[in-house]
DNA sequence: CTCGGTTGTCTAGCAGTGCTAGGATCGAGT
DNA sequence: ACTCGATCCTAGCACTGCTAGACAACCGAG
């Protein structure tokens, strides 16, 4: 069974091919410059072969979401650990997530903004999207509050984040603001052990 | 000139039922059914008559967002002259922001989400989303804290409502925590004259 | 070693998209 | 009554996501 071992192999790889493909295209000239076509001339395969891996272009962004995400939880898991207190951990976190959105727009759109056809808070949602969202529990839960859900801090400050993130990169908030921005969220929405956060 | 007059109001009227059914179509099945043959469809006129009071479909999307913006302005004025003292208003404007955004979902899109060849937070910012975020800040600005930008402050409490807005109608966040996340917010971020916000 | 059948891939095409060139038609002013 | 300019439509372009059907390559059996 060694040769269907090896076509499964190849598929694979192809099918790893085709989502770094996209993510690359996607990252380098905007989603909308990501065609069935010209995916399949830079993979060097027909466009069919595209939906032999896939159902249709939908699920290729979803894909790379899922890669995506698996990556933005090593990055904020990264950056929290080598920080020192709760509060010094939340910080770490937004600017990792800021850091990751800003550097990977394209990824983060396939998460966040595009539809890849994922689901979302539900049971069946995909592992690495659950993981993203406990990677970010992990610090913000400590700081939620008395009496406060920390998967309901979470949200919130997720939220904040996720508005800073794509309405500073679409120019609809002042540049020169990104910084004192963060701080003020970092500042005001957790609450630390000593039950304040100023 | 009253025959020119006449057909200056005329095409003023074409251009408003144009926006009109581009929102509407936009409302019930949302933006990717909104495409220059159903519109020119429904108006009763041919696809080129769309071109000749938009450049293009960008433009549409941005009349549509314009309108939106002053109903949104509007309604956050609304809402917040009704409540008595800055926590309150606070409370008012975050709710009547999270209610447009949901009952208006393709209007709040065209703002927000989808690009209209608007100009954001610059000089040559079209009046309407200048308004709006004006009278997001008319309450905001007064609950920024010591210290705190005014501007500064309405762009982050902004954000968060912007995330929370985009995050909860995509399915992304828990629906049974939609209201403490509000009440969260609007509890943690803020600052009132004495100083606190708690 | 040859053959049959499966598996894989490609060419060609469909319906739909945003947008535009060119010609027809209509109506206003002389 | 007639010209001429504004107004509008037909037809078409290049592109999109996606798919049917023909074709080739390769595997396992005899």
């Amino acid at each position: 069974m060694t040769v269907k071992e090896r076509k499964e192999r190849e598929r694979a790889e192809r099918e790893g091919l085709i989502v770094a493909t996209a993510r690359e295209l996607a990252e380098q000239q905007g989603w909308e410059a990501v065609t069935t076509r010209r995916l399949a001339e830079r993979i060097e395969y027909s466009q069919p072969v595209l939906y032999s891996h896939f159902r249709g272009k939908r699920e290729i962004i979803g894909a790379v979401a899922l890669q995506g995400a698996a990556e933005l939880a090593a990055a904020v898991r990264a950056a929290t650990s080598a920080a020192d207190g709760p509060r010094a951990r939340v910080a770490a976190l937004a600017r990792a997530y800021l850091d990751f959105a800003a550097r990977n727009p394209a990824v983060y759109d396939a998460m966040f903004l595009l539809d890849g056809g994922l689901a979302f808070a539900q049971e069946d949602t995909p592992a690495p999207l659950k993981d993203a969202f406990a990677a970010l529990m992990e610090s913000l839960g400590e700081v939620a509050g008395d009496g406060i859900d920390p998967g309901l801090f979470t949200e919130m400050f997720w939220a904040s984040l996720h508005g800073l993130a794509t309405l500073t990169r679409t120019g609809r908030l002042l540049p020169e603001y990104a910084e004192p921005r963060v701080e003020l969220l970092i500042d005001r929405l957790p609450m630390d052990s000593r039950g304040q956060g100023r």
